[in-house]
DNA sequence: TTCGGGACTTGGAACGATCTAAAAATCCAG
DNA sequence: CTGGATTTTTAGATCGTTCCAAGTCCCGAA
């Protein structure tokens, strides 16, 4: 007894030890683990009693391989630093977990190069799909070969780019980006406001495309001119933001409101402002996207729409599970609504 | 050659496949795949056009099955929601990717339920190492044993509860708590401040206990007294810190400035004084703990002390490979140091 | 005493890679 | 040519699990 009851210190216990240990076969401790009715009660507690002897812990990569199933699930994200990206994957964990997967987490940076990386390295360990949100000028025919066809793809945020034929054979689960823009430009409008900048964002992106078009909609359906300097790009970080504020009053008519491409783009712009001795919210209204958590404690508190991302997650994670049950289901595309939250950073034009 | 060229569609090409389909072993084709100097330069040619003719995607679980490797790092966190550790994520996974690790994700939302739950998942998928940032009041006993003596864990941003013989067996990187809530103490007598009080963490918390004692210290220090009702208990986030505000004023002498357990306390309290109009930096000195991003947006501008959690990220999953590599090495313990940012949130006593 | 059949158990072949030791092919000097 | 050295390739075992088909045991019916 005293002898096999120190296993041999530098390997893993396996189920052959565990069998070994209570003197039955491999594939009775294997029916024992996963709970089968086949296997006699008095077995089942000794082998119980082993395993907990021994310390087993279960080898799922073994039991994967052999049953040709995967119990992981890939997530790569544009920017994990973004606090809406962060709820977002804490949404997701969440439920994969419930669902008895794991999180493989890969981050690119916004680079369509590491994104490829990340992507091949995570495909190496089989996941049994992929939920994506996109670099911005990730191709859609890039993005397809690397994964293949066999491993179900949910998008989220954002559309590659590039044209797939005869039709994107991946779900997708999208912001209403267009009427949020809308909505809050609307809003803005309502308050008076008529010289309205588009500020922030790459044009490439198809979120930005989006959210742009909700923009020129408002404005087109209140008779307001959009002058073509209202259109700053930056990258979508306070930063950027921040450095880029000057270029909205280079030319005239300056504008006097700003919808801003998301929420660290308006909370950059904000500061941008202060630095000029602009106040925003009573000499310049702003409003963001995403209602991430710092919007409602800047000053002013950001007008925004909301778009929950744990919540998203949630849903992304569902929708991926949902597909592995039926993969041959048809391709869903979600779009959830948004929500304008109305904080202090709106305001009607200071000289009206 | 037109049979073969289209493989069956519901299989995965494996190393088999490509053999055949050059009709070569499949040893050879391994020793292709890991760039081999045995193999002849025409076979070598010809097994990768098949590589890629079959678009073959490598089994990195079957390669770790059979070396009795592994190449991933299980990430498990408490909060991943907040920016902080959002922050420090994306440092551990630049890092890890960097090394050829992949990184397997599990927040625990500050439930030690959660944590062994999601522990325990992970670590059937044979981790090489687990990098934890623990939930409050996550006891050492109870983590060694489900981890195990065999995987190295790295320890993040807080100590385990409970002693363990003869010392702790992993390494650790910590913050210099104390250290940094006496500099932000003294900051603040340096303003003239005498009555201070230290806000929100639990008592329970390693890095709360250290951070209180380096605030005892700069009080002792200069002699000030300590009122009892200075200490306000409160969850690490906004919205109870918010509510918590009140707890400051019940008793008189009222404090005039707070030492929070971090930024997200320190935001939710701005935010409860600006309800009570109290305005934060002007009747009422703030200071925080971790300078998330936020922290430089906020209004007033947030006092407090920089941790550069990604940098931290990349740095803890740098020790953790160096462990890998030299197993037997003593556990380390790293505290680093952490830097005051004084912004506009720290202010004189306004009665001063 | 034999037989059918429930209730359990089990040996051995998978899964997709790597490793080892040895075979096969090639080369080259004598 | 031949024999030994060198280069290249390979069969088969192995990692830790699950699956399959077949085995053992025991009990009551024929």
């Amino acid at each position: 007894m005293a002898t096999d009851s120190t296993p041999h210190a530098n390997r893993k216990v396996t189920l052959a030890d565990i069998a070994a240990g209570c003197d039955v076969s491999r594939a009775t401790v294997s029916l024992v683990l996963r709970g089968s009715p086949l296997v006699n009660k008095l077995t089942r507690a000794r082998v119980e009693e082993e395993l907990r002897r021994q310390g087993y812990v279960y080898n799922r990569a073994a039991a994967n391989l052999r049953r040709r199933t995967s119990s992981s699930i890939a997530l790569v994200l544009n920017d994990l630093a973004n606090p809406f990206f962060a709820e977002f994957a804490t949404g997701v964990d969440e439920a994969l977990g419930g669902g008895g997967y794991v999180t493989l987490l890969g981050s690119t940076g916004e680079s369509v190069t590491r994104e490829q990386a990340v992507l091949g390295s995570l495909l190496e360990h089989d996941p049994a799909g992929v939920i994506l949100s996109p670099a911005e000028g990730s191709d859609a025919g890039q993005v397809l070969r690397t994964i293949g066809v066999r491993t179900p793809l949910l998008l989220f945020n954002r559309e590659l780019a590039g044209k797939v034929s005869p039709d994107a054979p991946w779900d997708r689960l999208m912001l209403d980006n267009q009427r949020g823009a809308r909505l809050a430009t609307e809003h803005l409008i309502a308050l008076g406001q008529k010289r309205i900048a588009f500020f922030g964002g790459h044009a490439a992106s198809s979120s930005c495309q989006q959210r742009h078009a909700g923009y020129v909609e408002a404005m087109k359906a209140a008779g307001l001119r959009i002058e073509p300097h209202w259109r700053i790009e930056c990258a979508p970080n306070r930063v950027d933001a921040a450095a880029q504020c000057g270029a909205l009053f280079f030319e005239s008519p300056a504008p006097t409101a700003a919808v801003c491409y998301n929420d660290a783009v308006a909370l950059g712009l904000m500061l941008g402002l202060y630095q000029r001795g602009i106040q925003p919210g009573r000499d310049f209204a702003v409003t963001g996207f995403d209602d991430i958590a710092e919007a409602g404690l800047s000053a002013p508190p950001l007008t925004t729409l909301a778009s929950t991302p744990r919540a998203r997650g949630k849903q992304a994670a569902e929708l991926l599970l949902q597909r592995l049950r039926e993969p041959q289901a048809e391709p869903q595309r979600i779009v959830v609504p948004v929500q304008l939250v109305v904080r202090g950073s709106s305001c009607p034009p200071a000289t009206a």
